[in-house]
DNA sequence: CACGTGACCGATT
DNA sequence: AAATCGGCCACGT
């Protein structure tokens, strides 16, 4: 990953490289970026990716676990993990010991 | 340049 | 255990 990519292009490469049936955390991809502070920013591109990107957008929950979208999204959210054999409860919650990613 | 806004986080009630 | 409070910082206006 290039030092000069900006902030966004940063949070696109760490998300193409979570592995299928993982999660990670805004924190975490903040940290990755460079910007261990910057959470919220992540949650912000990853509300306005790229239409119809192949990123793995749904891999990104919160730090403890819970899914951090609302409404249809959260569903599909929860759709997504599930098709990938990850175990969501139904209040939108999974257990991280058992699916974070760490480089 | 100066705000206001969050798919957040950690510490503190 | 749950709610609240500040801080955070990229982005848009």
């Amino acid at each position: 990953m290039d030092n000069n990519d900006s902030f966004p292009q940063r949070v696109y490469h760490i998300l193409a490289a979570i592995p299928e049936g993982c999660v990670t955390t805004y924190g975490d991809i903040a940290a990755l970026a460079g910007s261990p502070r910057a959470a919220r920013q992540v949650g912000g591109v990853l509300k306005r990716l790229p239409e119809g990107s192949r990123l793995p957008w749904h891999r990104v929950v919160n730090r403890l676990g819970l899914l951090s979208l609302t409404g249809p999204d959260f569903l599909r959210q929860r759709e997504a993990l599930v098709a990938e054999g990850i175990q969501v409860s139904s209040n939108g919650q999974i257990d991280m010991a058992r699916y974070r990613w760490r480089i």
